[in-house]
RNA sequence: GACCGAUUAGCUCAGCUGGUAGAGCGCUACAUUGACAUUGUAGAGGUCACAAGUUCAAGUCUUGUAUCGGUCACCA
C-alpha cells in the first residue's frame, strides 16, 4: 500500500492521458529537431521517398476530407523515414481560382457588393488578402493533424516559380503545334460570365415540354424553341428515304417565327433518322453538334442569345426577354400561326448546368486557347503500359485509361479575375492570338493590326497540373533531381480526371517521365451513416471538433481502421472514442511497464521460455503489419496492432507477467526484458497512426530502450 | 446508352492468393480499492441479397436475377 504512493514512473503518468496537454509541444519537438527536412534526416540514407501534398484550397477551414488525406500520407511519410528512407512530403496551398472566386463572390454579395462593380485588379487585391489569411489559418490546421511535412519548402500556387513553369509549358505547347486559339463552342455559364471545361459541367435531369413545329415542308423537334429564330439550316440524313426528294443545298421558303425565311437542306450524316420526324434545323452557336454540322458544310452562324441569358436583336420583338421568359411566348406565337404541331409534355433528357451554381450552361462560340490532348493521352496511356506509372487498384487503372482513350481538347481559357494570367496577345482585328512571354509583341502576326492582351487567365487545373514540376523547382534543382518522379500521388478519387490525369500528361510531356510511380486514390469521407456531409444537412463533421474532443491520435485511427483504400468511408465521433480510449491504454500499460521494470539489469537475458515467446509472438505480427504496411493496407496494419496492443500485449502478456515479475532474479528480469521490448516495439509500429500519444511516451522512457531520442526518426522494428 | 461498385451482427463497415465469419458502437449479466471505469470477464445476435455452377471445401471463384449507389457519354 505504501508502495503505490511512491510509483517508480514520471509523474506525467498517474493521470490520464490528455491529447491538449501534449500534441503542440511534442508538434514542436519535431519541427525543432528538423527532421521534417530530408537534408537534416539522421543516419545515411540512400532510398529517397516523396510525397507532394494536394494543396487545400485556401478559401476555408479543413473538412473531414483534408484530414483523411493528410492522415494517410503522413502515415506513408513516417512509416518510410523509420525504415530509414531519405523522407520528403512537400506541403503547399491553393489559389484554387474558379473555386475560391466563387466562394468570395459569395462573400461579396453578403455585403451587398458584386464583382461585377469592381476591376479585375481591384477583385484579385481583395482575394488576394482574403487567401493569405486563409492559407496562414489553414496550414495551422495540418499541423495540428500531425503532419510530417517539410514547412521550408511550403508553395502556394500563384508564387513565382510555379507561373514560370507554367508560362513555359504554355510556350512549349505553342511550339510543339499542340497549342490553338480559336473560336470554338465552350461551356458558357451565364451567372459566372465565365467558360468552363467539359470536367465543369454536370448533367441534370429534366423533365420539359418538347415542341413539334412545322418548317415549311418539314417537322422539326426541340426542347429550345428559343434558340430558333436563326435557324436557315434543314438537316436530315443523307439516306433517309422520306426526303430523297430533296436536294443537298436546295433552297426553300418558309414561314417562321419573326415572318418568312429561306431555309437551306443540308444533308448530313449527323441527322438521326429514328429521332422524331428525321428532319432537324440547327443553332450553330449555341449547340455543339450543330457547330460541327455548321463547320463540315461551311454555314453560317450567329450569336442568338448573349452572355448573360437574354435574347439579341434578331429576335426582334422578343429581344431582351430572357430565355425561360421568351420559351412560352415563342412557342404561343407559332401556335398561333399555326405552326405548332403538337407537344409531348414529358420529354426527359438531361441538360447541362454549371457545377456551382446549378444554372443551365449556354454553350456560346468564343475565342479561347485549347490544348490538343490526343498525343498528350497517348504518352500517359504508355506510362501505365510500361508500367512506370501504377494503381493501387485495376479499377482506378481502368478508369484513367477509358478516360484517355476518349479525350477532348481542352478549353484553358477562363474570363476570371482570381488566377493566373494568360501571357499573349490578342489581334483586335482577326482575333489571332500569340504566346508572348516577354510582353513584346506589339502587332499580329497575320494581319499586322494593333494587339492588346489577353484578358484572360488559366483554368486553375492547367497550373495545378503542372504542380508536382512547380513544387520540386523543374528543371534545374538539386529537388527535381533527388525527388522527380516522386515516390506516390495520393488524393481523392474525384478528382482522378481533374488533376491525376492532368498531372501526368503535362509531366510526363515537360520531363519524359510521369511526375509520380504510383496513385493511390481515396474515397470520400461520409457521416457515421454514410451520407454525404454538407452544411444544409447539419451533418458536416469539423475535424477541428472532434480533435478537441478525442485527440488527434484518435481522430486518425478513426479515420483508418476498417476503412478499406478507394471506398467511401463513414466518420463515427463514437468510433472516434474508441481510439482515445485506446491510447489512453497504451498510457496505462506504459504506466505498469516502467514501475515494473525500473531495476531492469541492462543486459540481462531472457530464459529459454521468454525466448521461445517471443519468437513466437513479436515477430510474426511485426513481419505481418510491415507487409500491410508496405501494401499501403493501412486499414488492416491499424486494425492488427489495435489488437497486438490490447488483446495480446495488455490482456495477455502484461497479465501473465504479474506472477512472474514477483519471482524475482532471472524470471523477473527475463519477463521485464519481454515488457520493455513489447513496448517500444508497440510504440513505433502505433507511431505512424497515433504520432502524438506515441512519441509522448517515449520522450519519458529511458534513454537506454531507444535507438534515437526521438521516435519520429527511431527504427522500425523487425 | 456505356462502364463500375455495393448487398456480411440492431447501426456503420472490414474480411488478402477459397478451409464452416470479425471491428467499433449498441444490447444482457456479473465483477472492480488491482497499470487502466477512457476497465475487466462472460454472453446474446449472422442459412455472409437470391439462384445455379466449379471444388473435398465458397462470404471469398464463374454465370444469371433483384435492389441500391456511383462515374462517364449523349439527346433535335
Amino acid at each position: 500500500m505504501e508502495e503505490k504512493q511512491q510509483p517508480n514512473i514520471p509523474e506525467v503518468f498517474l493521470s490520464p492521458y490528455d491529447p491538449q496537454n501534449h500534441e503542440d509541444n511534442i508538434y514542436t519537438l519535431w519541427q525543432e529537431s528538423g527532421f521534417f527536412n530530408p537534408d537534416n534526416l539522421p543516419g545515411e540514407r540512400t532510398e529517397k521517398f516523396s510525397i507532394v501534398m494536394p494543396p487545400p484550397n485556401a478559401n476555408g477551414s479543413l473538412h473531414a476530407g483534408h484530414a483523411l488525406f493528410v492522415t494517410v500520407q503522413d502515415i506513408m511519410m513516417r512509416f518510410e523515414r523509420m525504415r530509414g528512407k531519405k523522407t520528403v512530403w512537400f506541403p503547399g496551398a491553393d489559389h484554387a481560382g474558379f473555386e475560391t472566386q466563387v466562394v468570395y463572390e459569395k462573400k461579396l454579395q453578403k455585403e451587398g457588393r458584386s464583382r461585377f462593380q469592381m476591376t479585375d485588379e481591384e477583385l484579385y487585391k481583395e482575394i488576394w488578402d482574403f487567401t493569405q489569411e486563409n492559407k496562414a489559418f489553414m496550414i495551422n490546421q495540418i499541423k495540428e493533424l500531425g503532419a510530417s511535412c517539410d514547412w521550408s519548402r511550403l508553395l502556394f500556387t500563384l508564387d513565382e516559380r510555379v507561373v514560370n513553369v507554367v508560362y513555359q509549358t504554355f510556350k512549349k505547347l505553342e511550339e510543339d503545334g499542340l497549342l490553338y486559339r480559336g473560336a470554338r463552342i465552350v461551356n458558357w455559364c451565364p451567372k459566372h460570365q465565365t467558360s468552363l471545361s467539359n470536367l465543369e459541367v454536370d448533367y441534370k435531369e429534366r423533365t420539359d415540354p418538347f415542341y413539334y413545329f412545322q418548317y415549311g415542308p418539314f417537322v422539326i423537334g426541340t426542347a429550345r424553341p428559343e434558340t430558333k429564330f436563326g435557324d436557315k439550316y434543314v438537316v436530315m440524313h443523307p439516306d433517309d428515304a422520306r426526303y430523297a426528294d430533296y436536294e443537298h443545298g436546295q433552297k426553300i421558303e418558309l414561314e417562321w417565327i419573326n415572318g418568312p425565311i429561306t431555309a437551306t437542306v443540308i444533308k448530313d450524316e449527323a441527322g438521326d433518322p429514328e429521332m422524331g420526324s428525321g428532319a432537324m434545323t440547327i443553332t450553330p452557336w449555341h449547340s455543339g453538334v450543330d457547330f460541327d454540322i455548321a463547320k463540315r458544310h461551311n454555314l453560317d452562324y450567329e450569336q442568338i442569345i448573349d452572355w448573360r441569358g437574354k435574347l439579341l436583336p434578331i429576335a426582334e420583338e422578343f429581344a431582351g426577354m430572357n430565355i425561360t421568359e421568351a420559351r412560352a411566348k415563342i412557342v404561343e406565337k407559332l401556335d398561333q400561326k399555326g405552326l405548332l404541331v403538337k407537344v409531348d409534355e414529358k420529354y426527359e433528357h438531361s441538360v447541362p448546368c454549371c457545377y456551382k451554381c446549378e444554372r443551365e450552361i449556354e454553350p456560346q462560340i468564343r475565342e479561347q486557347w485549347f490544348v490538343h490532348m490526343k498525343p498528350l493521352a497517348e504518352q500517359a496511356v504508355a506510362a501505365v503500359d510500361s508500367g512506370e506509372l501504377s494503381f493501387t487498384t485495376d479499377r482506378d487503372e481502368r478508369i484513367f485509361r477509358d478516360w484517355m482513350s476518349k479525350i477532348e481538347d481542352w478549353n484553358i481559357s477562363r474570363q476570371i479575375a482570381w488566377g493566373i494570367k494568360i501571357p499573349a496577345k490578342v489581334c483586335t482585328k482577326c482575333q489571332h492570338g500569340m504566346v508572348d512571354l516577354e510582353d513584346s509583341i506589339t502587332e499580329c502576326a497575320k494581319c499586322q493590326s494593333a494587339v492588346e492582351p489577353d484578358p484572360d487567365t488559366f483554368d486553375t487545373w492547367f497550373s495545378s497540373g503542372q504542380w508536382p514540376l512547380a513544387v520540386t523547382d523543374f528543371p534545374d534543382s538539386q529537388d527535381f533531381k533527388d525527388f522527380y518522379p516522386t515516390s506516390v500521388m495520393e488524393t481523392g478519387k474525384d478528382i482522378i480526371f481533374f488533376w491525376v490525369s492532368r498531372m501526368v500528361m503535362l509531366g510526363i510531356y515537360q520531363t519524359g517521365k510521369t511526375p509520380f510511380s504510383k496513385v493511390y486514390l481515396h474515397g470520400m469521407v461520409r457521416d457515421k451513416h454514410g451520407k454525404k456531409m454538407s452544411k444544409s444537412k447539419g451533418n458536416v463533421i469539423a475535424p477541428s471538433e472532434i480533435q478537441e474532443k478525442y485527440g488527434t491520435d484518435a481522430l486518425r485511427m478513426g479515420l483508418m481502421v476498417n476503412n478499406a483504400p478507394g471506398t467511401d468511408m463513414n466518420l463515427d465521433p463514437d468510433k472516434v472514442n474508441a481510439y482515445k480510449k485506446f491510447a489512453n491504454k497504451l498510457w496505462n500499460i506504459t504506466r505498469f511497464v516502467l514501475d515494473n521494470t525500473h531495476d531492469y539489469p541492462a543486459g540481462s537475458e531472457h530464459t529459454p521460455e521468454d525466448q521461445a515467446f517471443e519468437d513466437e509472438f513479436i515477430v510474426p505480427a511485426v513481419k505481418e503489419i510491415t507487409q500491410y504496411m508496405e501494401k499501403d493496407r493501412f486499414d488492416l496494419a491499424a486494425e492488427k496492432i489495435y489488437h497486438f496492443v490490447w488483446d495480446h500485449f495488455a490482456s495477455t502478456v502484461l497479465e501473465e507477467s504479474k506472477p512472474l515479475l514477483a519471482e524475482g532474479g532471472l524470471v523477473r528480469a527475463s519477463r521485464q526484458r519481454i515488457l520493455l521490448h513489447y513496448l517500444s516495439t508497440s510504440l513505433k509500429m502505433l507511431h505512424p497512426f497515433m504520432p502524438f500519444v506515441t512519441e509522448t511516451i517515449w520522450q519519458e522512457l529511458p534513454a537506454e530502450m531507444k535507438d534515437h531520442e526521438i521516435l519520429m526518426v527511431a527504427k522500425w522494428p523487425k
